[in-house]
DNA sequence: GATAATAGACAGAATGTCTGTCTAATGGCA
DNA sequence: TGCCATTAGACAGACATTCTGTCTATTATC
């Protein structure tokens, strides 16, 4: 029969996003961004050059308008993103990144990068590229939801 | 040079640990728990045989007192667990599970188990055991928390 | 026995998500 | 071309899960 291993993946899936997380919000801190929090991540994740109606946001990250619009004001009131009028739909707002939004994405970036190549000097390149292969199995049971 | 290759592993993380939980939680109530929560899983992940005082549940958590006395009580709500007053020490009181509390711990344990065989089934024991292995390790960064 | 430490309660706040309802604008079509 | 369903977003409010700060009762130490 199959052994029941220690830890369960749950715990561990948690743990170790927990830790992830963490690490990279504080180097992203450390790069001059502490304002930046990990909720914000879906927004810098999914908005185009030229703006992106909230409505398109959300749908992209699978949360409602509102809770976008909760994110957006945010980074707004942080001087990260700006709202400007779609000139196309008299309806609808374009959500963009400002010149430190941008910054802010870009440094996100690189605390990512920094982050697995951290993890790959550490505990090696293969178990790394074998973490996102099963990690991104893993993805793939998700039904009816994004991001 | 490092290509950077996508997704990110902070992205899989969180996604997979959504898709995990998810599943889990659902699982746990068609066994009939619907009433427990993913915020819950701490306390029957660390509650003794004979109760825990909140303080205990609290640092093995790694959350503040407030934090466990909140899920406790709805635990508590729920006719999952009881408050009992400590004999050893007035200023205590000791969690313990009720027969539900342990019926729904157990079939928490069973949920699990199920994904993870359902899991291995899918993509493969190797991949699972693979994936558990580098979780630990990258848990293992973690600094200062526990849980 | 006085004093410091500890367990927990209570109050309040912050974050991030949701549902429900409303207005304004758009687009399709009769 | 004008009506009506759809759409984008705003506003109000609720809920879940965390936190900090303060307080009381009890225990432990000296």
């Amino acid at each position: 029969m199959s052994e029941a291993l220690e830890p369960r993946i749950g715990r561990l899936l948690s743990q170790s996003y927990g830790v992830w997380q963490r690490l990279t919000y504080a180097d992203l801190a450390d790069r001059g961004f502490p304002e930046v929090r990990p909720s914000h991540s879906p927004v810098f994740r999914h908005i185009d050059e030229g703006g992106t109606r909230i409505v398109d946001l959300a749908e992209r990250a699978g949360i409602t308008k509102q809770s976008m619009t909760y994110l957006v004001r945010q980074l707004e009131g942080k001087g990260l993103a700006e709202i400007r009028e779609d000139p196309a739909d008299g309806r609808a707002r374009l959500v963009a990144l400002t010149g430190r939004g941008e910054a802010a994405s870009q440094a996100l970036v690189e605390s990512s990068l920094a982050l697995e190549t951290r993890f790959a000097s550490q505990l090696g390149n293969a178990k790394l590229e074998s973490l996102r292969t099963v990690l991104a199995e893993l993805q793939g049971w998700n039904f009816g939801e994004e991001d």
